[in-house]
DNA sequence: TAAAAAAAAGGGGAAAATCCTTTAACCATA
DNA sequence: TATGGTTAAAGGATTTTCCCCTTTTTTTTA
């Protein structure tokens, strides 16, 4: 019996062999060789040997990341099928990971079963998507999410000021708008963000370097 | 006649460069050399030529930072004075530099005249100090600050609670408090680390890695 | 140029945060 | 056992924040 190749491209050297292993373990899937990162996966693709059925890509690598190694697959390889890899469960990364072609999206706790589930479905369906991946899908096409969560320029620097100790009262000074208006921007931005309060958004805008303190 | 000998410490060697030729055009003052931290300083002193009479000390450096490198030549080179040359305008840094033997503290964005003058005093009454300085150095005396300063665990408990988007009410009801009692540990709080209120809290506790966002 | 969308502003009200003062309970220890 | 220090808690007043919901003004676009 021929068993399907995987390849396993992962800079984190201990994750990359439990989850090698894993694979191993299944009777109908082998593990070809495992890479760390996309640089390295491209340069082995060039022996016809070394192509495999799919690739385990971790998302976060040094050198060439997931979303950019998916792409150069997507144009290169079409045949091979990525199934993403990753600790991240932000929505914006899944989405560029789908986007630039992995047939699915696997947080890296997953259990043995799913993974193997996973493996199947991807190269008899075609794709595996777990339900909140599912979820963020259909999301993202029904509400066009992505647009209306960006930021503009008028809010970016609201946001910065308000990271620092002054009112809005005061911040609507400096901004030469009226205290309502910094409301409005407030709550859309709540809303945008699901954040509660300030306390909240502070801490948005330092985890996303909007404001660095 | 004898121009008085200076050494720089710095690791940032552009900035280094820049104070070395400025010390150089006075023309009673001569730079020896210059070095990218305490460790090389303390190796470089074995010569006793290359003992010189004032250090200008950068306060955040890696290997060997000024504060420990100060304490290091009040030990073994009490006759080196130390210039404490810093961006730091933090009152904690200041006072630990002048605690480990520093005969003044400069902010690096220091005018040439004032630079001059700060190396002449050192030289002659044995410490120059800004206004600024001065003051931090009399509150220090007089009111026992950095004991009060000191946060209590119970305070940092609370300071990272704060850095959520939960109300006092409900930080109360996790630290099993009374919410009065919450308002009391934020005011002492917002007192000592002179706050106006919770934003600026969470920037304080980020800055100072109470709370890693 | 009219319609639509986005930005700005407002009113009102409830909740939360801020500020100030005072009280209660509990220790330590002189 | 009185004394003082610390921690916990409370009352009351004021400001700020947060949340609806509506209106006006400006800009964009069809």
């Amino acid at each position: 019996m021929m068993k399907h190749t995987v390849v396993v491209v992962d800079d984190h050297n201990l994750l990359s062999q439990a989850i090698g292993g894993l694979v191993d373990s299944f009777e109908n899937f082998k593990v070809l060789y495992t890479c760390r990162n996309g640089k390295e996966l491209i340069k082995r693709l060039d022996h016809p040997d070394d192509v495999p059925e799919l690739v385990l890509m971790d998302v976060n690598m040094p050198i060439l990341n997931g979303i950019e190694t998916t792409e150069y697959l997507k144009k290169n390889f079409p045949r091979i099928k990525v199934l993403a890899l990753s600790i991240e469960e932000d929505e914006a990364v899944i989405l560029k990971m789908l986007r630039a072609g992995a047939r699915g999206y696997l947080l890296k706790d997953v259990k043995k079963i799913e993974l193997y589930n996973a493996l199947l479905e991807v190269l008899e369906k075609g794709f595996y998507h777990t339900n909140t991946v599912t979820k963020i899908l259909v999301d993202s096409l029904t509400e066009d999410k992505e647009k209306e969560t960006q930021l503009k320029d008028r809010e970016i620097e609201f946001i910065r000021l308000a990271c620092t100790e002054k009112t809005y009262k005061e911040i609507a000074d400096i901004m030469h708008l009226s205290p309502k208006t910094i409301e409005g921007y407030r709550n859309n931005i709540f809303e945008k963000l699901h954040l509660r309060n300030r306390t909240g958004l502070v801490i948005y805008a330092i985890k996303n370097k909007i404001f660095i303190p």
